[in-house]
DNA sequence: GTTGACTCCGAAATCGCTTTCGGGAAGGGT
DNA sequence: ACCCTTCCCGAAAGCGATTTCGGAGTCAAC
């Protein structure tokens, strides 16, 4: 009758009182059982759904939750992006929650919106990712009260909320696993250090290289930008080293098949000369020749959580402190990591020499 | 002073009332410049934002676009997800709209969403993708009142918004491109034809096929699902074929690197005895070995062109009809489309016929 | 000097929902 | 008969913006 479905409407329907419409829908305890049951039907023929900017007008909360995407390095990002987001959007679907999408392109923009944000208040937390070693995010979004969880970990985050993998522990594994292949120089491709995530792999590297007892000085370190050309370019260089390493743990998948690309350019097959081991577990690993080895993260449930863990937080249900937690990566098998080859690189050696030789170079 | 910038406060600072500076900020016509030049300035100095959620139950708009998360065959879509939404999101933060994602896993949960939205209107405008031949959301989004584009055609869409790529004349260019290198046997992998675009792809083979005046008897046509897996199968089927086609047209980038695989399996070289073009244009395609040619459709800008057809359309701007806008898919020569060799499929037919009458087959 | 047009601003209603406050009706106890 | 609970529900005041309506003031014209 009256238009779309009200309160209003649903109250002079059945003689009552927008407030105590109002009530039975929300579960009041001053509402009788059969008044409640009443509404209840009302509302669910007249198909009733509130209106949200009403709603949220009155109660001051937003229901909404924001993903800051990763505005660089497009590239790495990108493969899991979706999953991680549909992720999240399920599980806030599931409280009559929102997901909204920001993309700030700057340093500048994004302290920009966290200020909007903070006054308008349209947005009652925020997601955010790619955490740096030294984050100045997270005090800022500490003075400024905006509930945050980060995926990721960083140098500040012992008071705040955060999901992140045990990157250490995985690289760790991962190294672990090519020694007991028999690998005794194993050479990482690193990320840029301003990375957290990076930062740990890098420590994990060096504690497997040392649990195994392997020697330092045996165990190159290549960093590079997170991207195919940067693995590619890093393993170039680690190619050159004499002798160069006869495994490779790369800080991600990307970059790893761009290492494998610099090694079938020099002559060899990966995970043959040279084992490969990535980090992300893409699917895009097992499509290529050889499928490439990596440890994969579990990306599904990653959205979940984060999505739950900050809905707890906006309610005030936990503490931020409350909500730390820590997941493992687990080791894919797939084909680029094996056993070293006899007579590697010693025979590379050989024809280097003679090489050299021919064109008048002179060994040690 | 008075917490946090509200209308009220700029009001009491300035002892003028809260419409005058309501109307003020709006740039209405009956405040004079010199209160409007105040008041704008104490609104920056107080770092004012309107709260959303009372402005837009004051308008009654939501200024907030949502985004149809496809919810199945999520391998294809995944690649470009993040693209297409950053392009959208950004696009939408400079008109100060919001951009959130929904996320259906079936059908039913699809058109609950679409009545949800139609009562709440909290969601003023949708993107949908992964459009269908025959699909029903285009009748129930407009029997809903609810404005839309898609991104992708459809049967019904004559009076509808929508972006697509010219589909049909990607694979008509390709094909003819492929029979310019000297192809004769040109497939092609198909997808599911309740798709939309699988439907223009497949029609533009064929367009091409005839253009080139080759023998539709020799272009064998084989379906598949839009993942790895299956365009891997749907090429072991087209190499049991005799004899098999020197050129294959793929439907996706997906698939075609899993026919690259299938290839492989078969002892053969892709680009070598069988040529091969994707269509996506995606990175991955060029981190493969060889390379894979394929064509690419401009995800960068179909976010912000959908963001911006939308907007017009809930505006109220444009009309429907008015925004239908087909883009060019452009081909990137990469590694696996060269000319046909000699002596293949004879070499292998020969082989073929060894051993079958080895094993006492006859061949007619 | 009354009228009229024009400029600029304030009061108040409105959007739809939540929540506080208070009061009527029913019931139980002294 | 009076008082005090307890159970329900209605009235009304927000939430923070937008927008309509009308009125106060200025100035020119007749």
């Amino acid at each position: 009758m009256g238009g779309p479905a009200r309160l209003k409407v649903i109250a002079e329907r059945l003689n009552l009182s927008q407030s105590t419409v109002s009530r039975a829908l929300n579960d009041y305890q001053d509402i009788s059982d059969r008044t409640k049951r009443l509404v209840r039907a009302a509302a669910n023929e007249l198909g009733y759904q509130p209106n949200m900017h009403a709603r949220r007008l009155a109660l001051g909360k937003s229901e909404t939750l924001g993903y800051v995407m990763p505005w660089q390095d497009r590239q790495v990002t990108e493969a899991f992006l979706s999953e991680l987001m549909a992720g999240m959007a399920k599980a806030l679907a599931g409280y009559g929650w929102d997901l909204t999408v920001l993309v700030p392109h700057s340093v500048a923009e994004e302290l920009e919106l966290f200020q909007r944000i903070a006054r308008t208040r349209h947005i009652s937390g925020l997601v955010i990712s790619r955490t740096y070693s030294d984050d100045m995010r997270f005090g800022v979004l500490r003075d400024l009260q905006i509930p945050f969880v980060s995926h990721g970990r960083s140098n500040h985050c012992d008071e705040t909320a955060w999901l992140d993998v045990d990157n250490e522990l995985a690289f760790a594994e991962m190294t672990t696993y090519l020694a007991g292949l028999g690998h005794r120089r194993i050479a990482h491709i690193a990320g840029p250090e301003v990375y957290n995530f990076a930062r740990q792999r890098r420590t994990g590297w060096r504690r497997g290289i040392s649990e195994a007892a392997l020697d330092p000085a045996s165990a190159p370190l290549e960093e590079t930008e997170l991207s195919f050309e940067g693995g590619k370019a890093a393993m170039v260089r680690l190619l050159a080293l004499d002798p160069p390493p006869t495994a490779v743990c790369c800080v991600s998948d990307v970059v790893a098949i761009g290492a494998m690309q610099a090694i079938r350019d020099a002559g060899l097959v990966p995970g043959r000369e040279i084992s490969l081991v990535g980090y992300d577990g893409l699917e895009i690993g097992a499509w290529i020749e050889p499928p490439l080895t990596t440890m994969s993260q579990p990306q599904r449930s990653a959205g979940r959580q984060l999505a739950e863990m900050l809905i707890s937080l906006v309610e005030g249900t936990t503490g931020p402190a409350d909500n730390q937690e820590l997941v493992r990566a687990s080791l894919v098998r797939r084909g680029t990591a094996n056993p070293p080859i006899s007579g590697w690189p010693e025979s590379r050696q050989a024809v280097r020499q003679t090489t050299r030789a021919n064109s008048g170079g002179v060994d040690s």
